[in-house]
DNA sequence: ATAAAAGTGGGGATAAGTGGGGTGAAGTGT
DNA sequence: ACACTTCACCCCACTTATCCCCACTTTTAT
């Protein structure tokens, strides 16, 4: 079972390249994908958990347009991971510019996936949850947490 | 079983030739399918996939209006796709005009199948996706993501 | 302090995408 | 029936991007 924590900052370089963290590496390399997440950020999932959403979403009605609209966005955003010898990935063009990625990053670890942000967002994101943080307890609350 | 995935901008030249992304061309060399698509642009099925949908669309109660018309859509524009010594495709006329398609085109990888759209056209629905993330947020979230 | 591992940068081989010319088959018109 | 045009297909050549390898710097661990 793949465990994903922590917060990495990582830089992207001119061929679009990024270096996933040492520790993700070993859980990531019997296969990945990356795709868009529903924030403006990038998402890797881990083949298992990505082979049940693809799952899900391919058996929906391809004949409702917000069904299609939904594939589109994550089917044609995903690449699958593949690591060089240094543990770098590609990061395809329309990926990074979905994101608003350009130098640098930050790789989030959270538990069942990875995300990957563009600093600046990622630290805006920090910030906004971080004086948000009474008021999302309440809301968590009624989730049951 | 054929995975589809990626975003990729290729380009028609004057002959009407489509290079199909590498990655796509091992699956869809045993027989593919192209024809209109549900919206402004072309699909290419494998062989089974299209065997599979043919079967359901045929089984549909040819009475009803709606279904003769899907009827026409889909198998009227239906040619086999094949892929000359580089790779590429020729797409009729009448399906480059179906789909406004001239000479920038994006290849979209979508699991089971394979779209084809002008270039500007799939940047327009990209961006009224992205517009809209947030709706596409609940639908995932109803799918016990 | 030293060694090992992680992150970063760049060069070179290889494959992918693109464009154009030539050949043969099919279709058209005289 | 013949010449003519047209279109699809194959081959070759060029450009660009991708992948793989090596080298350097920084951080972490012993």
């Amino acid at each position: 079972m793949s465990v994903f924590l922590g917060e990495f900052q990582h830089s992207v370089d001119q061929k679009g390249r990024l270096a996933i963290p040492a520790k993700f590496r070993e859980e990531l390399a019997d296969g990945a994908v990356v795709t868009r997440g529903l924030d403006k950020c990038l998402v890797i999932y881990p083949r298992i958990e990505w082979e049940g959403l693809a799952e899900k979403v391919s058996r929906l009605p391809q004949t409702q347009p917000n069904v299609r609209t939904l594939s589109r966005l994550l089917f044609s955003g995903a690449v699958d991971l593949s690591l060089d010898s240094q543990g770098r990935t590609i990061l395809p063009q329309y990926l990074r510019e979905y994101a608003g990625i350009t130098a640098n990053v930050a790789v989030i670890g959270l538990f069942q996936r990875v995300e990957v942000w563009s600093l600046e967002d990622w630290n805006a994101v920090k910030a906004t949850t971080e004086a948000a943080g009474g008021s999302l307890a309440e809301q968590l609350a009624d989730l049951g947490i």
